[in-house]
DNA sequence: AATAAAAAGTTATAATATAACAATTATCGC
DNA sequence: GCGATAATTGTTATATTATAACTTTTTATT
């Protein structure tokens, strides 16, 4: 089951996806999957938070590389690139793509309390999406869709914010 | 006629009306709109491209107002807590609310070679974010959508982008 | 006018990201 | 395997974006 806010699912079947996907992907387009990009792109799936680039540096500094933050950056550019980690450009932060190798629109519906984010896909948005664009004429490249608000954990907690708490 | 990257538009009503509904929305509030504010609001409305904080700066000094970060951010601030003023994140840039005092959500069509943005509102993407959220209980604070690609304009052009041709 | 509140000025610094060049490592044709 | 080439990583420095903290000025209220 993957993470939809609601389910205690099994982390480490989505950290165990996530590499077996990238190997793959990586292998497909015969792009090298490093170990300091395998390193960031587990760093990225270790909770279902977005990072920040700097966030992750102590980890990649613990693991002996250099951790200046070119490092970590190029990882990241890297993993972008291949689909395989998505920028939540709200937040100055990084996730693990839940859909790699999927064409689909996809939205992030981000948490401001607890700080978690999920990945959806939907045909119905995507279908607005297409026709609203075709309407005006306009090629999509890109799409960045962040909705942020309270997860059905949240909307009847504090808002104190624990990132230990988050999975 | 509203700016839609097709038409040539009278870019001198896209400020005279920002600027009636600006007074007309802080004096409904009982917000300030402060000589400081109104000219950010207008340095935001002098194009349809979202300008970054620190372009704004020169224009600032230019008007005998301090320069300094602060200023302008919390101009920008304020304007975006009355809604007159979006952050287009993935740009780091700021752009004028095409409909302020407008409840839908409304998405940003930005295009990658002449830098030009348009803000749509469509009833079909807020049904679409409307069901998405309620299928998973999530309760929507606010949007960032952003779709990045090409306008109808640019779609055969090379892709130098040069602002001066931008209005 | 006295007071309080809001806004703007000012200085310093935090947070995020990239440029540029050197060193190293992997890949490929031989 | 060996050398040439390309890709990746290391390293130093710096650019870009944004905010903290405190002071001064301006505005609103009594």
């Amino acid at each position: 089951m993957t993470f939809t806010f609601q389910s205690k699912h099994d982390h480490s079947s989505c950290i165990d996806k996530a590499l077996t996907d990238a190997v793959l992907i990586c292998k497909e387009r015969g792009q090298r999957f490093t170990k300091i990009r395998q390193l960031v792109l587990e760093l990225v799936w270790q909770s279902h938070r977005p990072l920040g680039a700097y966030e992750l540096l102590p980890a990649i500094k613990a693991a002996g590389f250099n951790s200046a933050p070119p490092t970590v950056y190029r990882a990241l550019e890297f993993l972008q690139e291949q689909g395989l980690v998505h920028r939540i450009s709200s937040l100055n932060a990084y996730i693990g793509c839940s859909h790699p190798g999927h064409q689909c629109s996809s939205c992030f519906l981000i948490c401001e309390k607890c700080q978690l984010a999920v990945e959806l896909e939907s045909a119905k948005l995507a279908t607005a999406i297409a026709d609203l664009t075709r309407d005006m004429g306009f090629s999509v490249q890109r799409e960045h869709l962040e909705i942020v608000g309270h997860c059905p954990n949240c909307q009847s907690s504090t808002g104190i914010y624990n990132p230990k708490e988050s999975v």
